[in-house]
DNA sequence: CAAATAAGGATATTATTTATCCTTGATCAA
DNA sequence: TTGATCAAGGATAAATAATATCCTTATTTG
C-alpha cells in the first residue's frame, strides 16, 4: 500500500506556487524541470489539483497555475485527496456474510467491525493530514533550506513565472 | 493506496482463531471455507502470520493455525503489518535534490520536510491500529453477533479443528 | 503406509501505476 | 491576423503490484 508518486510531486508543486507572487501563473514545464519530473505525467497530477478546486489556470504564454486560496487555507490533505482520490484503504468485502452458518435471509445491521476500526485508522491518517496547512510546510521550509539556495529558487521561479 | 485484501482475510481469520479451544488448531482449508475465500491464496496470508510470530502451526491432521499469543497480546497493526508489510504509506524520493539552482556538493542534512509530515500522518495511522486488541474485536463481535449465530459458528469450526 | 497438513517456489492473470503521444481550444504577443 | 504557448483530456503503452493457481517437499497423525 503506497501512495502515488503524484502525491509527492502535488505537495512541492504546491510549496512553489505558494511563493508565487500575486497574480502569476507557473507552467507545468516549468515545475517538471524544477522537480526534474516528466511533464506530461505531472500534468496529470496538476489537473487534479485544478479539478479539486485548489488551483487556478490560465491559458496561453504566461498561463500555468497558481493557487486559489491562500496557502493557510489549504491543507496536506486537500492536496492529497485530490491527487490519490478519497477512497479508504481499507476495503471490506464483508465475507463475514460467507459464513456458511449464516441464516439465507439473515441481514448485517451495521458495517462489519473490523471495517470500522480499520476505517477510524484511516480517519486517523486524514485528521492528522488536516491538521497541517501549506503554509506550515512553507514555514518549515524557509527555515531549513539554506537562504542562498532559497533566494536562486525564488528567482529560477520568477524568471518563468507569466 | 488500497490495502490488500489478504489483511480483511487475516484479521477475520485471527478473530476466529481467538475462540479457539487451548491447544487446538484450525486449517487453511476450514479458515477459507468458512470465509468463502480461495485457499491456495489465504494460505499465503496464513504463511504471512506464521512468519510474524502471530500464530503457531502444526503439520499433518488435525494440525493447521493457532494463536501464539493471548488476543490481548495481538494488536491490529501486528496482523496489519504481518501481511501488509512494514513499508510507509509515502515514498521520498527526494525530488528537492533535482532543484537547479542545488549547488552540486550540497548535502541535504535532514529528512525532507514533505517527507516529515507525510510519516507523521503514517505513524498516526499506525498508533490507532496500535491501541486495538484482538480481544478488543472479539468483545465487539460477541456483543454484536446474534446468540445463535455466534454459537453455531463455534460449533462449526469446533467440527474441524484438529 | 496413506491421508492430511504447512511451507514455499513457479507461473499466470488482472488491476493499478507510470508514463508517452496526440488533439483541441484558449490566450497572448508581435 | 498569425504563430507560439498553454491547460485539458483522450488514447495507448509499459512497468509494477495484487490476486490468484498449481505443484513439490517435508512433516505428522492414525
Amino acid at each position: 500500500m503506497i501512495l502515488k508518486s503524484q502525491v509527492e510531486w502535488a505537495l512541492h508543486c504546491c510549496a512553489i506556487l505558494a511563493g508565487l507572487p500575486e497574480g502569476r501563473y507557473l507552467s507545468t514545464k516549468a515545475l517538471a524541470e524544477f522537480h526534474g519530473l516528466p511533464k506530461e505525467y505531472l500534468s496529470k497530477a496538476l489537473q487534479g489539483l485544478s479539478q479539486a478546486g485548489l488551483v487556478d489556470t490560465a491559458l496561453g504564454p504566461s498561463g500555468g497555475y497558481r493557487l486559489a486560496k491562500p496557502p493557510a487555507d489549504l491543507t496536506f490533505l486537500d492536496i492529497v485527496e485530490a491527487v490519490e482520490g478519497r477512497q479508504r484503504t481499507f476495503v471490506c468485502t464483508n465475507i463475514r456474510a460467507n459464513n456458511p452458518c449464516r441464516p439465507k435471509d439473515y441481514c448485517e445491521s451495521s458495517p462489519c467491525a473490523v471495517a470500522r476500526i480499520m476505517w477510524a485508522a484511516d480517519e486517523a491518517w486524514r485528521e492528522k493530514l488536516r491538521g497541517v496547512k501549506l503554509s506550515d510546510l512553507v514555514g518549515i521550509l524557509s527555515q531549513e533550506i539554506p537562504p542562498e539556495l532559497w533566494k536562486s529558487s525564488f528567482e529560477w521561479v520568477l524568471e518563468r513565472a507569466g
